[in-house]
DNA sequence: GTCGAGATTATCT
DNA sequence: GATAATCTCGACC
């Protein structure tokens, strides 16, 4: 089954809309995901080459990568394609379908039962999910993804939030599961300044 | 309700 | 020392 992950990162995608993510007590149904395409994606991590952090996205297919961003903030990726070669699929937002109010614990600025999980850092707060985590195997480890019984229908777009792919409009690698209230709404990519 | 800027630290140059 | 695949909070309409 874990199979079809050493596909490309755009094709991989699409099948984990709908797909169950659960750590412990926990399940989140993945609703929006994003590809990357590693050393030939301006946006990836990997496009300067294997480094300390993105080693785990060379790895083998159906592990998980967990990186930090500004800081604060872990996101959770899917590794596809074979060994060898960096790609992935950046989980962005799903549905707590079971442990909400673990998760809410969690999460205590959330205010809606779909904002729980509605963002990649969020995602990994309401589920446990931390740095440690990288490398783990999605199939055996304490990060279980269990891949839909059939494909969910899907929309695509530009993705967000993504510098260094000067615009995001040549990229439509942004896929989410359409009329779900825990996805979250489109913000184009800005250019972040600081003081 | 919508918009804009600050927070905070692992990783890379 | 600069940067970053984001989130939250405070200001303003």
């Amino acid at each position: 089954m874990f199979d079809l992950l050493s596909r490309p990162a755009t094709e991989v995608a699409p099948l984990l809309l709908g797909a169950v993510l659960r750590v412990g007590d926990v399940a989140v149904r993945l609703t929006e995901v994003e590809a990357y395409l590693g050393e030939v994606d301006p946006g990836s991590h990997a496009f300067r080459g294997p480094g300390k952090r993105n080693a785990v996205m060379y790895g083998p297919p159906g592990h998980l990568y967990t990186y930090f961003t500004y800081g604060m903030h872990t996101c959770a990726n899917v590794v596809c394609m074979p060994e060898g070669v960096a790609s992935g699929v950046l989980l962005r937002a799903g549905e707590v379908i079971e442990g909400a109010g673990i998760a809410r614990e969690r999460r205590t600025t959330s205010r809606t039962p779909f904002d729980l999980a509605q963002g990649p850092a969020r995602l990994t707060v309401a589920l446990d999910i931390r740095l440690e985590d990288a490398g783990s195997n999605l199939e055996t480890g304490r990060v279980r993804l269990e891949l839909p019984a059939a494909p969910a229908p899907f929309s695509a777009g530009p993705r967000t939030g993504v510098s260094g792919d000067g615009g995001s409009d040549e990229y439509p690698w942004r896929f989410w599961i359409p009329g779900e209230p825990s996805v979250s709404p489109y913000r184009p990519a800005v250019k972040r300044q600081r003081a």
